[in-house]
DNA sequence: CGGATAGTTCGATCGTTGTCGAACCTTCCA
DNA sequence: TGGAAGGTTCGACAACGATCGAACTATCCG
């Protein structure tokens, strides 16, 4: 089975979360996965905004949100079900992932 | 007067945003000013993790603040004022600012 | 077995970013 | 008038990051 390192809850960094929310597509993938949970890599590849990018960028985000402590990932045969680590991130850092994914929705509403 | 571009609150953008806060140096910045606000660039350099960073550094770090929506200033005499945005932060993105503030403490108090 | 499906890894490219020192610009004050 | 203080701008440099295609791995299914 291929490694998947994610960081514990006490080793998530704001600095390092920020980061991973710092890019239009991981945005994109996280407000998905806030919607519909468990998600497969490949599912989330349809998404508006992700389906015309290359599956190893695609690889690449995920791996930036999941070291970075916001997603976490089981392998369930050939597909890679991802979700949010939102108690994770609750206990961590109360607030700032309902506040990033309302953000999210806001700017959606404005177009 | 030097140019001073600041966007509108309407033009504040989520990832803009979450690229100005991942960065140790910047969060440290807002930190402070969230607990002494209106502070002058300088008094902003004596800052722990700051102290050693040179002043065009600084400079760099308080653009991208500004630029992003994060920051405003004015000029007083010889020095640059700075404070937060936080009611165009607030009411762009409800709650972001308080968590993100909330998670540099929360960070802080683990040492 | 062999093909199809789902992801990862690698190397390359290219733009962005953090950092510095030096030079410069503004404003204040002695 | 001439420093001094506070910031900005510039050029350089190294590190990082987003992106791609190609090659690879792992699993399922016919």
């Amino acid at each position: 089975m291929r490694a998947m390192p994610m960081p514990d809850v006490s080793e998530i960094d704001l600095a390092g979360v920020m980061h991973a929310f710092a890019d239009p597509s991981r945005l994109a993938i996280v407000a998905a996965l806030a919607h519909m949970p468990e998600q497969s890599c490949d599912d989330l590849g349809s998404l508006a905004g992700l389906m015309s990018m290359a599956k190893s960028t695609r690889s690449h985000h995920m791996r930036v949100l999941r070291e970075a402590g916001v997603t976490a990932a089981r392998y369930e045969g050939t597909r890679k079900i991802i979700w949010l680590r939102r108690e994770d991130l609750d206990s961590r850092f109360p607030g700032l992932l309902d506040a990033v994914l309302a953000g999210v929705d806001a700017e959606a509403e404005l177009v």
